[in-house]
DNA sequence: TGTACATCAGTGAACGCGCGTTCACTGATGTAC
DNA sequence: TGTACATCAGTGAACGCGCGTTCACTGATGTAC
């Protein structure tokens, strides 16, 4: 039957069947990038590992920068959704504790996201600066501050806390665990699971709420 | 007059005057390497940077890894001395605060080194892995964690600290914002100068010692 | 002092290789009638 | 139902380019006698 809408010719395959090829080009590719950087990573690497061709990178994502903005805009958002979460449950007092437990987890469970974004995006001269800067400042930088705020205005928070200095402190305590990890793991004795998520979690809160001062009682 | 000893030929140049190039081309190498990766350099770009010709880089480093094993062994020797300056002043008491603000000075005045060494190094599984593990372990790693301990047994610090999740906020809090600068910076509104340095040094220690939280008095 | 010689620092052109990218093409899958 | 046609997902071979590396070579700088 005709509906007199649809064109002649084969349609596009639905989302949620035909473009597992795309879906597994930027899984795999998100697993190299993470490894061995953008620039140490072939796209017939890439095409190797997710068994297609090195032709299929052009065709889904026109080049190599392509398929790299694909995946940096996948792990930005999945960060984005865990921040988003936090501040949708927020409780007052416990906005600190929510914050860097979820943030640890998905740091942990997703280690390539914040590989990918040290080495290619937050470090770089790169086209991507300002896929990250309006995702980022339009979002988590528009929505963290004003909690710190709030929770300073409670007097759960030192009034003289500098956000930007709190913000950079506790990105940097989560972060370089998890960006570090193949070297310092095996040195120090540690693995990226969900045991040491939670114990450096406790760590981390620790030392950010009461420090590592012995108590003068 | 023939002394017997020497050889016929030219003698190598004094190491204070001729191997200028050499240096030049650590320097420059060092610079590229910060801001693009070790991949994302060309031997090309390297030498015209340094005036030299690429074949410059055979003939004092043997090939490229070379070039980025020299760079890296001169980045970890300047922040070794550091920590054994840090050491050698050791006064109890002040062996923390000495320590960050030693250690946020030499990453703030040389961000290249912390940027090579997370990228190339720390993160990466890579024949310099050997290197900075022999340096950090038998130096760095030996020399901190008996201070800590010290300062725990003098009352100074938590008694159920752990030393190895102290080592990884400090480090992390210290590190994140040289890496990030080119990106965050922009954003936050800060640079790496010795303002921040000292700025931002009294928030990390202030945070490590007290923590964020407001006192209950 | 002068000449022969040895070793140095550094050059410049060329090499092969692997890279990202292109493009004509194929077979499958749909519609139109 | 059958045939013609249009568009799809995906292929595979080839392209030029820039890369790291090589090597025969040059001029400068020293020693030996």
């Amino acid at each position: 039957m005709s509906t007199g809408e649809r064109t002649p010719g084969r349609p596009q395959a639905a989302e949620s069947e035909g473009l597992e090829a795309r879906d597994t080009l930027i899984r795999t590719a998100a697993g190299c990038f993470a490894e061995q950087g953008f620039d140490g990573t072939s796209l017939r690497q890439v095409a190797e590992g997710a068994g297609v061709t090195p032709a299929m990178v052009a065709y889904y994502f026109k080049d190599k920068s392509g398929l790299l903005e694909a995946v940096v805009r996948q792990g930005l958002e999945q960060m984005l959704a865990v921040i988003r979460g936090v501040i949708d449950s927020y409780e007052p007092g416990h906005f600190t504790e929510t914050l860097i437990r979820a943030y640890l987890a998905v740091l942990v469970q997703e280690p390539w996201i914040p590989r990918i974004l040290i080495r290619e995006v937050i470090s770089k001269d790169s086209p991507l600066r300002t896929l990250f800067t309006e995702v980022f400042a339009t979002h988590a930088v528009a929505m963290v501050p004003p909690q710190v705020a709030d929770e300073i205005r409670r007097g759960n928070l030192r009034a003289d806390l500098d956000p930007r200095f709190a913000i950079l402190s506790l990105v940097g305590m989560c972060l370089f665990p998890v960006i570090a990890q193949p070297v310092l793991g095996p040195l120090l004795g540690y693995d990226l699971d969900e045991d040491f998520s939670t114990a450096y979690g406790a760590h981390v809160l620790a030392l950010f709420l009461q420090g590592a001062e012995a108590s003068k009682s």
